[in-house]
DNA sequence: CCGGGGCTTCGGCGGCCGCCGAAGCATCCC
DNA sequence: GGGATGCTTCGGCGGCCGCCGAAGCCCCGG
């Protein structure tokens, strides 16, 4: 079975260092340029050129050419999907007392997974609207219930319509609160709707979001979210 | 941020060809010694050691004593579905021209992935089911619908009873077949009932399944499944 | 047209790690 | 108890691969 040595190959290719904090720098989802991403490895320029060829290769990510930059990002949400859940096992072990410094804390609190919202935000979000019978989530699923779907048309997010049947919601476990938060189509909508209401902007470098003054009130009222319920635990 | 050191670790520990290949092995679901294991891998036993250790030590496998045996397993379907991922990127892209033997063919048609069936036998219950308006899959998730339900009960199938809300089941896309099969919980009790009645077995040594006679009756009555549906593409 | 910056290719060095032989433990069977 | 079997630990060898310096290519701006 050679399948086997395609696996081994796909994951050797991101179980390298640089290569994989090039692959997580890109987790939020937006392209970067090949020094960009050097840097945020902690690498030359030149090594970077080389790993960023081979998992371009390697369908893990997709180039663009843009002027004398090339944009690289993930090539799938397929591949996203693989490098949430790969965080997931990776957080739930070892656990060697990591030191977490402030730019964590931020990380914790919000910021992007590729195309959703993740941190305590999305989680409480994720809570609010389970609470209020507006979704229904599952470790095998989710989907959204009437209640939800009226709300998230006055909420303005562009959700496709169900064509027959449900709008399913992908739920995804969220590394740093173990908790299960709101991805899939559903999930990119709102966070497309949260950040066109002005409700989250990008924290300068990362992938780190900032809540607006507009944002507090705005989960506040359709949510119900107190910024308590976002400090860190403990 | 330490957790890209976590995330490279991780993948390079499954990144191994050895380890990859153990892995692979053990995505049946079913426990091995370290002796099949090494067998599998195509190294010596105490090579197999190694690896085994770092992966239970990682969390991801598990492993029991049994006498003088000790049997390893995928320590939870999080690493089945990493690994499911793994595959699926993995059997995307290069495709150069392998050789698929006989075995390879048996293992297209019906297989078992961790908890659930897969292959084309798998693929054509999920079309069936589909037509038929007993489930809905997307690429977000999936669910039963009340007719759905009362079919599997019917058929003898013990998933969990919806608590408040609908039977969810997750979509799993296949890697041979490249179209989604159910997983999940419904895809656990499924498989699970299929074995119960006879309508498969393991074929010896391997992942792969026959389906017995009574399983061709049972396949058709149950789902409309013709021995032809199963055939290969070309 | 020419200078400069971003990116790539090439070559060689260095370290990490997977591999096995040999030896040591544990468990079961007779 | 003796011997066989299954598994582990130890030590040393060998190869793969990630790293950077230097040089070349491409595209832009002036």
């Amino acid at each position: 079975m050679s399948s086997n040595a395609a696996l081994a190959e796909t994951a050797a290719l991101i179980g390298d260092p640089a290569r994989a904090a090039m692959l997580a720098a890109l987790m939020d989802g937006r392209a970067l340029t090949a020094g960009e991403l050097a840097s945020a490895a902690g690498i030359t320029p030149q090594t970077a050129s080389g790993h960023l060829g081979r998992l371009t290769e390697a369908g893990l990510l997709a180039m663009e050419r843009q002027g004398r930059h090339r944009y690289h990002r993930l090539a799938s949400p397929a591949v996203a999907r693989l490098i949430e859940g790969l965080l997931e096992l990776a957080a739930a072990r070892p656990r060697r007392a990591v030191a977490t410094g402030p730019r964590d804390a931020a990380l914790r609190q919000a910021r992007t997974c590729y195309d959703h919202l993740a941190g305590r935000l999305a989680v409480a979000i994720a809570d609010a609207m389970t609470a209020r019978g507006q979704i229904e989530l599952t470790a095998d699923g989710g989907a959204v219930t009437p209640a939800g779907e009226a709300f998230l048309v006055g909420l303005g997010v562009a959700a496709a319509p169900t064509r027959r049947g449900r709008l399913f919601c992908r739920p995804c476990l969220d590394w740093s609160e173990r908790r299960p938060h709101v991805a899939g189509v559903l999930g990119a909508a709102l966070c497309t709707r949260c950040f066109a209401l002005g409700w989250v902007r990008r924290r300068a470098g990362g992938r780190a979001l900032e809540i607006t003054p507009a944002g507090w009130a705005g989960f506040r009222d359709a949510f119900g979210i107190a910024p308590e319920d976002l400090r860190g635990p403990a």
